[in-house]
DNA sequence: CTGTATCCTTAGGGATACTG
DNA sequence: CAGTATCCCTAAGGATACAG
């Protein structure tokens, strides 16, 4: 299902773009536990292989969710930030966190919680972009 | 990355259940183009095969997405239609939309479009809630 | 019509060693 | 530190024939 396939479905374009088993979780690290440096993203749970990591920063970076710099304050690593691209991401990822605390058993969230959540979405997707705002780049 | 991985991160317990190939598709196909019968999904673009979707249907059976009934119109067929969990995800699949209208360059939507598209993004859900909770089920 | 059952292929991914 | 480069392996998926 190459790229040149998703002719006018919008899911399947995205999908084609983090539809795999590694990307959205890079994102997550990126837009929610404020990631930046490649170590960082090999600590986590998952345990995902350096090659793996290495192809889909490139990617990232080839489609423009990220930007790859020298990190100013130490020259010989690099820095990746999210573009206004991955940060759009935000809402649909919020909504995916919402769905899962509804309907994951071990997590479950109550209704009123829920509609509490709901109710602050806008501003917990204002607070995360705010952050990178000073982070982030375009 | 199997199910009982998924601790403690909603984006890894929704990607566990349809993070996959193909099953953002079939959803697509039930929610949005309201397709019931196993050879309607048979008929789709992407041209799954008989075995993958009789394995992605048992298993959104399985796991509550969906529900299989004998048609009533017709004794030797399956209706397959969505379960409330199914259709909670429509709020994502919208954003996911939404995010692909502004950065899809062959449907990008002018940024005012954009911003009515999400404005009207409530009525847009009710809508096709409506519409389920005729057909639809829990 | 709605699937199973097979068989086969391949892309994606894991482990590990190595490098500028 | 931030990757390549290998090598290998497996799960996922395609094609097709068959079955209830």
């Amino acid at each position: 299902m190459g790229k040149s396939n998703s002719k006018n479905c919008p899911i399947r374009f995205a999908l084609d773009l983090f539809g795999d088993k590694w990307s959205l979780l890079i994102i997550r690290d990126i837009l929610f536990k404020e990631k930046r440096y490649y170590d960082e993203f090999i600590e986590s749970d998952e345990k995902i292989s350096t090659n793996i990591l290495a192809d889909r920063l490139k990617k990232f970076e080839e489609e423009r969710f990220l930007t790859k710099e020298i990190d100013p304050t130490n020259k010989r690593r690099f820095i990746y930030r999210p573009t206004q691209k991955a940060l759009d991401l935000l809402p649909m990822l919020t909504e995916m966190i919402l769905w899962s605390a509804t309907h994951d058993p071990q997590t479950a969230v109550a209704p009123e919680s829920h509609r509490k959540i709901r109710g602050d979405k806008r501003s917990f997707i204002e607070r995360h972009k705010a952050k990178f705002r000073k982070k982030g780049t375009d």
